[in-house]
DNA sequence: CAGACAAATGGTAGCGCTACCATGATTGGG
DNA sequence: CCCAATCATGGTAGCGCTACCATTTGTCTG
């Protein structure tokens, strides 16, 4: 006789118990719980029932172990404090609350190296799909995307070559548009001032450059950037800076709205009018830029939208649909404001 | 003889296979991984050897199987953009990221239902230790967490009766001592303007009622809340509310910093002299409160180290040396700024 | 130097679930 | 009315790992 019913987990109900009450195979019971349609209809209610009587869940890691397939999504992001992350995994949080996938975060502190780390012991897990914020993996974090045996959706920014799917917009194309509208709205010399620099901060710098040489306004001098992160304090020092170093300063693009509104509040204190003497646009376009005095014109992304559309995109991939446009952009809008209005 | 080595799996290197490489058995590779101490030197070496050579990685489904419990942490949020849930859960991931801890969080929007649900899942998996925010936990939530079977820390408040452990501040006091500063500044007239109204508002409100009543100047006219989510705009609009049902309003506690934003520039728009005409303070102290113009004192809560010491107590706790201080109490303290200087 | 004990290693038996392959019952076409 | 093709169900054998209990060897005590 084996011990009584003393199992190493702590006598949480099983399958077998609940195929024991319910008078079936536990085969059956997993059955009925994951594919209804396949029981019938008269078991079902049976084994539901012993279900709620028992209080029964299942364990997903004994699911995971036999299947070889967890219910997970990896999320791979350099920040959690970052709005625009934020943004992004709130879509993904909401896409995926009525379904029986978890979500595992990854926070990658905008570091190659942690990605890599963080890709492994992700997938070590054989989760059912991977989202990773940008497109610039290391090699060895790209095969690492490459052998994971599951749908895998890069998103934030679009590029011409997935490792499986893509969904983002163009940040040259965002940060040239915004500057275009300040050249448009008769600023001249108009400066690039950024804050951490990542990937994506790098080409919205480049999109700067690319309509400043189209111009034929394009001086080193009007760029201020660093490698700190991102805050609104920051962007009323780099302004400062900024201005310091270039005091004929008309119009700034903002790598993002926190900067914008640090530059904001520094005219406020040094009276300088906006935006009359200096045109402003921040970029992501969050709420606050409609409210400020005066308001900020910006560009919109589209960032809850870019979480829900990555799921949708994996989900389709995982029930074996896959969509056939893997590249997925969707676009930004610039959002003209009082902060460019003269 | 078995089928070649197709296992279900997928053919990656088990740890029966690191075993045979190194000689050794399986045990003996299992152990020198997780307890090195107990591997002599060279059958370390021999199996780090074999471990690096077949790039095995640990399969954390078996071992949660197998061990009954899951290296993770189950975190369980309100709200995943708002700031102050986002500096927690930084903390908790700084402080995590050097362990085999895995993280999982829930976003329970604010639905105590969807906490419930979440924490059945949660608990499904045998978590390592369950971190939740909050203390108002429905009845049946507190009963899964007392049977979590883990510890379990409850943050961003204190309170008189814990789950296990907790830690947090007295939003009661934070509200109130926010209030008194006010009073002392000479505002008479001070509203309370909060939006979204979760239990952490409602005591921040109580806080504001009870320094009000003392100075014998509360008015329930003087308080506009709603329970629509909180943003810079609503904060706007809220105390333009509050103006036309009180236009004598010399001074407001809003419920968090960026309500207390939306006010500053409805001031601005206004012509509202800040800090002459209305005291402003607002609660949490972003970096933005220092930056804005004019400055806006604030109640600063420490929201990162609630995180790392939410964390520091539960690992204390796995390890078999739960705190003795089950309450921690990080306080606050009020920053005062031009907002209210006058 | 016997006996006790610790340290180092291994074998066995699951953890709770599902893939895979039966099995028996039912259908339906020729 | 037979045989294939389906459907509903179940048994068995793992998934990859670790708890538990040996076993072996070396070391210490009296």
């Amino acid at each position: 006789m084996t011990r009584p019913r003393s199992r190493r987990g702590g006598g949480r109900p099983t399958i077998a118990d609940v195929a024991r009450k319910a008078g079936v195979g536990a085969i059956t019971v997993s059955r009925a719980l994951r594919e209804p349609g396949r029981v019938s209809e008269d078991l079902r209610r049976q084994i539901q029932a012993a279900v709620d009587e028992l209080g029964y869940v299942p364990d997903p890691n004994a699911r995971a172990l036999a299947s070889a397939r967890a219910e997970v999504f990896g999320v791979l992001v350099p920040s959690l404090t970052n709005n625009v992350f934020a943004e992004v995994v709130r879509g993904i949080y909401d896409s995926l609350s009525d379904s029986p996938f978890r979500i595992q975060i990854g926070n990658t502190h905008y570091s190659g190296l942690e990605e890599e780390r963080l890709l492994q012991v992700f997938g070590s897990q054989r989760p059912a799909a991977l989202i990773v914020a940008g497109i610039d993996q290391t090699p060895s974090a790209r095969r690492l995307l490459e052998n994971a045996g599951c749908p895998v959706v890069q998103v934030m920014e679009t590029g011409p070559d997935p490792v499986d799917m893509m969904v983002g917009f163009s940040h040259f194309d965002g940060g040239r548009t915004a500057t275009e509208h300040l050249l448009q709205a008769g600023y001249r010399r108009i400066g690039f001032i950024g804050a951490r620099m990542d990937p994506r901060s790098q080409r919205r710098l480049a999109g700067y450059r690319a309509a400043m040489e189209a111009a034929g306004l394009f001086d080193p001098r009007l760029v201020t950037t660093t490698p700190v992160p991102s805050s609104v304090s920051l962007g009323r020092e780099l302004f400062r800076d900024a201005l310091a170093k270039m005091p004929t300063l008309d119009g700034v693009f903002c790598n993002n709205d926190d900067i914008a509104l640090g530059v904001l509040f520094e005219c406020h204190r040094a009276s300088i009018d906006v935006p009359k003497q200096i045109g402003i646009v921040g970029f992501n376009d969050l709420d606050m830029m409609q409210v400020s005095f005066p308001s900020i014109t910006s560009v919109r992304t589209h960032r809850y939208e870019i979480g829900t559309r990555s799921v949708a995109m994996a989900l389709a991939a995982i029930a074996g649909n896959p969509p056939k446009q893997r590249i997925l952009d969707l676009g930004f809008e610039l959002v003209r404001r009082e902060s460019t209005a003269r």
